[in-house]
RNA sequence: GCGGACGUGGUGAAAUUGGUAGACACGCCAGACUUAGGAUCUGGUGCCUCACGGUGUGAAGGUUCAAGUCCUUUCGUCCGCACCA
């Protein structure tokens, strides 16, 4: 058979669409798999990264819908974002022109690749439907005061003009553009990850063993958690008055209070409260107060890499437990958003209190001793030990002491055990135009006020100006001015948009119903379709798109839309495409077009090499001879196929009757099938399966019986229909009558053989290989092992023979 | 600094529980068919050696009849976090 991918796939891909044959069935009784990869931002092109992603996801559904299962495998677009915008600024074209173009183009890439996509569950996130019922969410948060507007400290970008997530902020550079980020105060809207910090912590372990250990690694750290001691340091009377009596005291959180009695300073971070007042009611002296300033114009990711410095404000604290008077500084090294931007030091068991003792001939006192040997000179000692001049604590174990110490505070109601975590809420507000609106609204009476949900959604204007200067809802003439949905009264809409990673938080939701679907979610639907069995995609999204994934979908639990805990069953992330060594990317030129490659072998080859070539979570090296191989194999697989007699069942063989060869034939297939099973299922080494594959088909063409060809493809086609499915499509039409797409049983009579090849070994050393029956005794066994490697064992003793059935013997020799 | 992943031919990679290392493919070499081939088919291909044979999974030790696989030490690469008290 002439292979012709061009006309062979637009053909499939025109029946496949036309008979829907991909739309996945409301019969809720049949067992379901929801195969998902992440969806794309209609960029403009699709780019090798989203064939890889979708060709997995592909395999998976396919394979799914073979085995009987009803599959929900859908796409869509996550079409809210600054490339919008941008592409607003630099060409003058609208936002959503722009992005509605790119959706239809990156549509039509990928029907050429033959993806099993559900055409009826296809949505992008800017449509104002969605928008709607985000809005609508967004709302209920609000009410249930999960999400709340505070001022703050923000990551800026100053290119881009918006707030950054901290999660967006890559080596303290915005994560779209890398200008570097600077701290700016304003007000902004926050949703309150920090309530379902322990959760989200606690549930990674349901997780354990089905997604990447390194993703829930990195999800745990992000999140932080540290046990420690929350205590008060009270201000001593001379400097209580030198405050103005305004403050008492200042908390300090330690997971060290065990050395608590080596506390020899307290520091505070520049942009402490204290701090503020004291500088805003001129108690400082101008040195100070001029150190202090320039030391909080440092962003907080300089100040990481900077040298260690600080300045002493002048006033003392009492130490709980000695009464001692302790003197505070401030330091460039407290973070202000972590615990309470205030710590105890103690120079002598911790390495930055001890940098910065050094450097201001701070008094360093050791309190805990090594069991053995000495303490170090010239570092701090931040082992394990034994307890010093600590009171009634010395000489316990610094572990025990710990915790006696703590509970000491909690009996004197000095401190108490806290737990706290490096997650901060997530703040949302962007300003610029095309995202979805935060439907809050300002009024001077009622003060923020969430918008009526008859009214939603509140939808973005179409006429606006986008010059890159600032906010353009803030500036179109009419778009903010309301009335309050409370009172009546004029008032002001607010003009931020949400951060577009809320979007991608629930749209596999979304996708358990159709798009025309009038509600969210038809509750139903949701149950038996969540969670995704497999999800795919990239590396890149291990903290910030499966971080607020998983929160959403918790709260939208809580919230009473959901019933699941977590979103994402199965998580599997691909490899970068690679090529020559480096990512592809436009910048470096090393691209390959996806188009071009289907246009020139068809959407099977790529598919076929881009499985083949690595394994799904492996990076993939690009090679262009091997594009060639993988499609060479189609033609042969293709040719060959005249081998078979068509047939709509497999043909029977007596396969006693047979020849080494096509015996040989018949188990190849077999194991390739075998195999294909446990890539599915387990492995997802497509890579390996389709080596499997491979060979079955250099067995088949050792042999020419054409019962055993027919049996061979009736199986071989079922196995590469996922990775294939345009070829197989045709084949099994031409062959089958496509009777052999479904379920295949293994034949376990091709694996009984008459003979084994063992391998003989000397000392563990292979020497040689021999034949035995299956029903060999040991020692007869031995004996022809013995016969095989003769000159290896001349003039020498054998010590011991094992004999491992079916696989090798080995003889132990001694002299 | 902390955490994670990984190191196997010229290349991409196999080897699921310790059991014949390098399957499958790319590349390369030789041959066949061809006016021609970057098409197709056949054979070969870890390294050293004419060969017998030796040697070989980053390195060094160890456990074992047997180690790519387990243990210890070490080197290197990549990724994530990074003054989190």
């Amino acid at each position: 058979m002439n292979y012709t991918p061009a006309e062979i796939e637009a053909k499939w891909q025109h029946t496949w669409s036309e008979t829907k044959a991909y739309e996945p069935s409301n019969d809720f009784s049949r067992p379901k798999k929801y195969v998902l990869s992440m969806f794309p931002y209609p960029s403009g092109r699709i780019h090798m990264g989203h064939v890889r992603n979708y060709t997995i996801g592909d395999a998976f559904a396919r394979y799914y819908r073979q085995q009987g299962f009803n599959v929900l495998h859908p796409i869509g677009w996550d079409s809210f974002g600054m490339p919008a915008e941008n592409a607003a600024i630099k060409h003058g074209v609208h936002p959503k022109k722009w992005t509605y173009e790119n959706i239809a183009t990156m549509r039509g890439e990928l029907a050429g690749l033959g993806l099993s996509f559900s055409e009826e569950r296809e949505f992008a996130t800017s449509n104002p439907e969605y928008t709607a019922f985000e809005q609508g969410f967004i709302i209920d948060m609000f009410n249930k005061g999960l999400l709340y507007r505070k001022q703050g400290f923000l990551n800026w970008c100053p290119h881009d003009l918006t707030v950054l997530a901290n999660e967006q902020v890559v080596d303290g550079g915005c994560w779209r553009c890398g200008t570097p980020i600077v701290q700016k105060e304003m007000y902004q809207y926050y949703l309150k990850i920090s309530d379902y910090a322990e959760e989200l912590l606690e549930s990674l372990k349901s997780l354990e063993g089905k997604w990447p250990k390194q993703v829930l690694t990195m999800q745990e750290n992000w999140i932080g958690k540290s046990y420690g001691l929350e205590f008060a340091f009270k201000l001593d009377e001379e400097s209580e008055a030198k405050v103005g009596a305004v403050y008492q005291s200042f908390d300090v959180f330690t997971t060290r209070p065990d050395t608590i009695y080596g506390v020899s300073y307290a520091a505070l971070a520049p942009e402490h409260e204290i701090v503020r007042h004291m500088l805003s009611f001129g108690l400082l002296d101008e040195a100070t107060a001029h150190a202090i300033k320039a030391m909080q114009r440092v962003s907080a990711r300089e100040r990481a890499t900077s040298p260690k410095e600080g300045v002493a404000l002048g006033i003392s604290v009492i130490h709980p437990l000695t009464g001692a008077k302790v003197p505070v500084w401030v330091a460039n090294f407290v973070l202000t958003d972590y615990g309470s931007g205030a710590v105890m030091a103690v120079p002598a068991h911790d390495d930055r209190d001890y940098e910065f003792a050094t450097k201001y001939s701070l008094p360093i006192k050791a309190v805990i001793f090594p069991s053995e040997g000495e303490l170090p000179v010239g570092s701090a000692y931040t082992e394990a030990g034994i307890l010093h001049e600590s009171a009634q604590f010395s000489g316990m174990d610094n572990t025990a002491a710990k915790a006696a110490i703590m509970d000491h505070f909690e009996e004197h109601k000095l401190g108490k055990k806290v737990i706290n975590f490096r997650l901060k809420d997530w703040g949302i507000s962007r300003q610029r135009y095309w995202g979805a609106p935060i439907p809050l609204i300002h009024c001077d009476t009622c003060g923020i006020v969430p918008e009526d949900k008859a009214n939603l959604p509140v939808a973005l204007p179409e006429d606006v100006v986008i010059n890159g200067e600032g906010n353009p809802l803030e500036h179109h003439p009419t778009w903010k001015h309301c009335t309050c949905p409370k009172c009546g009264k004029p008032a002001i809409r607010e003009t931020d948009t949400m951060d577009t990673f809320i979007q991608s938080s629930w749209y596999f939701l979304r996708y358990t119903v159709p798009n025309t679907y009038p509600e969210a979610f038809d509750p139903k639907a949701l149950d038996y379709w969540m969670g995704v069995d497999h999800y795919i995609g990239g590396i890149e999204h291990a903290i910030l798109h499966l971080l607020y994934a998983r929160f959403f979908t918790k709260m939208l639990r809580d919230l009473g839309y959901v019933k699941s805990d977590e979103p994402f069953e199965h998580l599997l992330t691909q490899g970068m495409v690679l090529k020559d060594g480096a990512k592809m990317s436009k910048s470096k030129g090393n691209t390959v077009d996806p188009g071009e490659l289907v246009a020139k072998y068809g959407a099977d080859t790529a598919r076929l090499f881009i499985l083949f070539a690595a394994p799904p979570t492996q990076e993939l090296e690009w090679n262009d001879s091997a594009v060639e191989g993988a499609f060479r194999f189609l033609k042969r697989f293709a040719d060959r196929s005249q081998n078979v007699n068509a047939a709509d069942r497999l043909p029977n063989i007596d396969h006693t009757a047979l020849s080494k060869e096509e015996k040989t034939a018949r188990k190849k297939v077999y194991e390739a099938l075998k195999r294909s099973q446990e890539v599915y299922t387990e492995r997802h080494t497509f890579n390996t399966m389709i080596a499997g594959v491979m060979e079955a088909m250099n067995a088949l063409g050792e042999q020419n019986n054409r019962d055993v060809w027919s049996e061979g493809y009736w199986i071989l086609l079922s196995i590469m229909e996922p990775i294939v499915p345009h070829l197989c499509w045709e084949l099994s039409t031409n062959l089958f009558n496509r009777k052999n797409l479904g379920p295949q049983n293994v034949c376990e009579e091709v694996f009984e053989v008459d003979a084994l090849s063992l391998g003989v070994s000397v000392n563990g050393k292979n020497r040689a290989t021999i034949e035995v029956g299956v029903s060999e005794s040991q020692d007869t066994i031995i004996e022809s092992a013995k016969t095989a490697v003769e000159k290896w064992l001349e003039g020498k003793e054998i010590v011991k023979a094992i004999v491992i059935p079916g696989k090798l013997v080995n003889l132990v020799i001694k002299g």
